[in-house]
DNA sequence: TCAATAGTGTCTATGAGACAATATCTT
DNA sequence: AAGATATTGTCTCATAGACACTATTGA
């Protein structure tokens, strides 16, 4: 690709076009957790366009550069639009770049993951979109690579959950013990000590108590706690036992 | 962005151009690291060219989307003409997507760091490439945000020293444990006990005994070891101590 | 009082840190 | 033998798991 050379800076970017050279789609992927009874689930969107029409997929779209300052606010501006939520758990996962994946082209997505507290979908627009369970969602054949980028996100917050207070993100607040527990268990698969697990958060000072208290049908109150904010990407340094 | 409705897929990717919405630049960046004289160095590219020419700038350059099947080639490919260096360990760190990154227009860079063991650099083309030790490379005021990515890759690596066997990708092989525990030490920054060092090493059966072994000066020969392809990407469940 | 749920006490097991002791070289 | 470097033995400490025990509520 010759260039002429330039004198400033300037004068450089005055002579400068993007479309001198063929460059890749640009899109953003979100994987939106949330827990709802009893279940992990992922929200799934009906294609309803080319390509793969009438497709399962994740909630997704393409970077407006006019519209969006950076790629985060793409990601918001996706959850936004499919939940309402605007403050959600959001961490990039991974990017992925290639041929194959988009038939419309090389493309390239940044992949990102949002944990929310369950909230009823709005039905805005003609996709529809749906809270799946994890498992069935699975099933679903999604469009794209979104299969593989939906078991990446799983990987990555499976293996967070041993060490992060991720599962915080993905109920309300506030929130008794019981319930933050039984959030990890249910991403965990299996079952955890309830000493162990009330021995760290109550070690590492994570938690607010909010002096309240909630009462499960029968037997004892249990206390409220909120995640601290200035905690909320804090790490345990040891795991839980992965079973 | 009103579309016309297509009947069939075949039909869209037709009608569909990509020329039809602004969209970013792809690059691709990579901190390629080594170890060399005790030092933890950072491959430095001086820009040749505008934007930001004449400046310190760490290895990158556009995804060509006719000749890179995906990012990792190009990352691959960036690497490979600055070193010479074909494996790698090479790891996604993040993607920086905003339309002030780079003046000539919104830019989205996925980052990548590469672990090599250390080779002297050939000069190859118009552009200067150096090893700079990381205290000075954060010195350089490196072009675009090169600065902020180079801090990210290590605070990445400095975190993954504790559990994982990265510093063994930094060294040539084989090596011996005192030589594979300075690696450690160095990216740590501080000293480690030999004894749990090795312990871990041991328990976790992550290298293979060459059966050869190297003397360093008067002493007692030191066996080699080379690390297990297989135990690459391992991750140690517990962390050493973070000082 | 009993059932149910919340919360605590405490013993064991694992694995890291500390550091002393032993082993195998060169000079 | 002395000095240097490699390797191992073993005690201590921190923290997770197991599990029994106590606390507080409604019926």
């Amino acid at each position: 690709m010759p260039q002429p050379t330039h004198t400033t800076e300037a004068d450089f970017l005055a002579a400068y076009s993007i479309h001198d050279y063929p460059i890749p789609l640009a899109s953003v992927d979100v994987c939106i957790f949330t827990l709802h009874e009893d279940h992990l689930k992922v929200l799934c969107v009906k294609r309803s366009d080319h390509p793969h029409k009438d497709r399962w997929a994740l909630a997704g779209g393409f970077v407006d550069i006019r519209g969006d300052d950076n790629l985060e606010a793409t990601a918001l501006r996706v959850l936004a639009k499919k939940t309402g939520i605007t403050t959600p758990y959001l961490e990039q996962l991974v990017t992925i770049g290639n041929n194959s994946r988009d038939p419309r082209g090389w493309s390239m997505t940044a992949v990102y993951f949002a944990l929310i507290p369950y909230v009823a979908l709005p039905q805005t627009g003609s996709e529809q979109s749906q809270w799946q369970d994890i498992t069935i969602a699975l099933t679903l054949n999604l469009a794209f690579d979104h299969q593989q980028l939906l078991a990446m996100a799983l990987t990555r917050i499976r293996a967070k959950v041993l060490y992060s207070l991720i599962p915080a993100n993905l109920i309300p607040a506030p929130f008794t013990l019981t319930e933050l527990q039984h959030a990890y268990e249910i991403i965990m698969g299996y079952e955890i000590e309830k000493k162990s697990f009330r021995r760290r958060l109550e070690r590492e000072q994570v938690l607010t108590a909010t002096g309240q208290s909630k009462q499960e049908g029968a037997g004892r109150p249990a206390a409220l706690y909120t995640l601290k904010p200035e905690c909320a990407l804090f790490n345990f340094k040891r795991q839980l036992d992965s079973e």
